[in-house]
DNA sequence: CGGGTCTTTGATACTCTTCAACACCCGTGG
DNA sequence: CCACGGGTGTTGAAGAGTATCAAAGACCCG
């Protein structure tokens, strides 16, 4: 069986990031083995059943985390019980980094997941020395507030199928990366986690999913897989704005 | 007459960041002297008149900024011809880390402004040799991505007078930093930028405007202050969520 | 003082939210 | 193996709020 990036061993490290620099001047691999190793010697692994919260908003932000396998999903409650979904974290995605010692939001497991918890101290003290170490937290960090960029830019839609469309895109092209789209995606989030992060109402969701199905554009399958029908419509949709 | 903090001469860069580690540990000033000596060693000064182009989406992404004084916006220009302001970016904030060697979005001066042109490539290269002025990045750039965080909540929000609370909560602890709740605070941008930055339409901001003075929270001085009138009242109508 | 830009105000249509009831799926227990 | 129950997801109807189109008003600069 041939091993792919996809799927490589949840063993060390990895980070999924766009570095900023233009090809020819990249000197990174996004992390060395030797880098990866670094790491592993700092962190200890944690496993996650569905569910479980890794910490809360405003508990002592002690540790950094790295998704080794898994998804985990970044909220938090707002006053009015209305939930409000940052971010889903995937394998290789960075999070933690808190605010004057206190983290911001929580964050919970969705599906089974395995996390490289990072005692902040010395992830500081490791950074500080290796140069190139920190480079590529910088660049993934930037990556991250790339992302956020383009959930706001989501949530600035005011259509609900459009906003739909953008998500199945988004988590579509994080399955097919370099790879032909594919053309079953898997949302291994709730409805409801769905409707959190897309800042819409869970019936919402629901109707534009089925607005989708109508425009023959996709097929849900199951709670937590969609097919792509005809992804060039979808992606026309989703540009749309 | 004594200098404060915020009037600092903008012959130096300095970053506005909160730290993630917690008091204790802080060892940094967020740039200390030596530090940003450095960065006016590697990067120019470059001053815009309002209005002027920083840099535009899409092009070769070969210089990263800190303002140095002055108001910038980051925007990004829809298909469909909506423009959407992702941040105001104001003195001591950084900006212009791409992707792949490209900008992601457009900055543009609101006012009279000085920025520090840092090439990328040196920029770079300092940052891995002096891991303490990288993690004084790293700290700006998290700092960044929280307050991405917050305008993301801010437009998850569906009620366009919560939104301008929220919005005017904002630039009212910018100018307040420590010190008591400025009581007028300049907005130099113009409706049509918070419009953007909001998600709203330009007539829902000033509807939205009319809504928050006929309740006696605030008073419109001209096009570019708003006197807060009744903080507490503005405060509970932002955090409603 | 005048032109042009920016902003405010008004009326209508549209979409999403909300509340409510129903259908579905899955694990549990009989 | 089948029935049951709770959480999860879907569908329906009414109401609230903003976007849009249109026009008048305020402000700024030359």
């Amino acid at each position: 069986m041939v091993k792919s990036p996809q799927s490589a061993p949840a063993t060390l490290p990895r980070f999924r990031a766009v570095p900023f620099l233009t090809p020819p001047t990249i000197t990174t691999a996004v992390l060395t083995e030797r880098q990866r190793r670094e790491l592993m010697r700092i962190g200890t692994k944690v496993h996650l059943t569905p569910r479980t919260i890794a910490y809360r908003e405003g508990s002592a932000a002690d540790n950094a985390f790295i998704v080794l396998d898994g998804v985990v999903k970044g909220y938090r409650d707002m006053p009015s019980g209305r939930r409000t979904v940052f971010a889903f974290l995937f394998s290789r995605d960075l999070f933690g980094l808190a605010e004057r010692g206190r983290y911001l939001n929580s964050t919970q497991a969705v599906t089974q997941s395995t996390l490289l918890r990072l005692p902040m101290r010395d992830l500081a003290a490791a950074l500080k020395q290796d140069g190139d170490l920190q480079f590529e937290f910088l660049t993934k960090i930037t990556h991250e507030l790339r992302e956020s960029q383009r959930r706001a830019m989501l949530i600035t839609r005011r259509d609900a199928p459009g906003r739909l469309a953008m998500f199945l895109m988004l988590m579509a092209e994080r399955v097919a990366i370099g790879v032909r789209p594919a053309h079953v995606v898997p949302l291994p989030m709730s409805r409801s986690d769905i409707a959190a992060y897309l800042g819409l109402s869970l019936e919402s969701v629901s109707r534009s999913a089925a607005v989708l199905e109508h425009r023959m554009l996709v097929k849900f399958e199951g709670r937590h897989a969609v097919r792509l029908i005809n992804p060039e419509g979808l992606a026309k949709l989703a540009a749309a704005v």
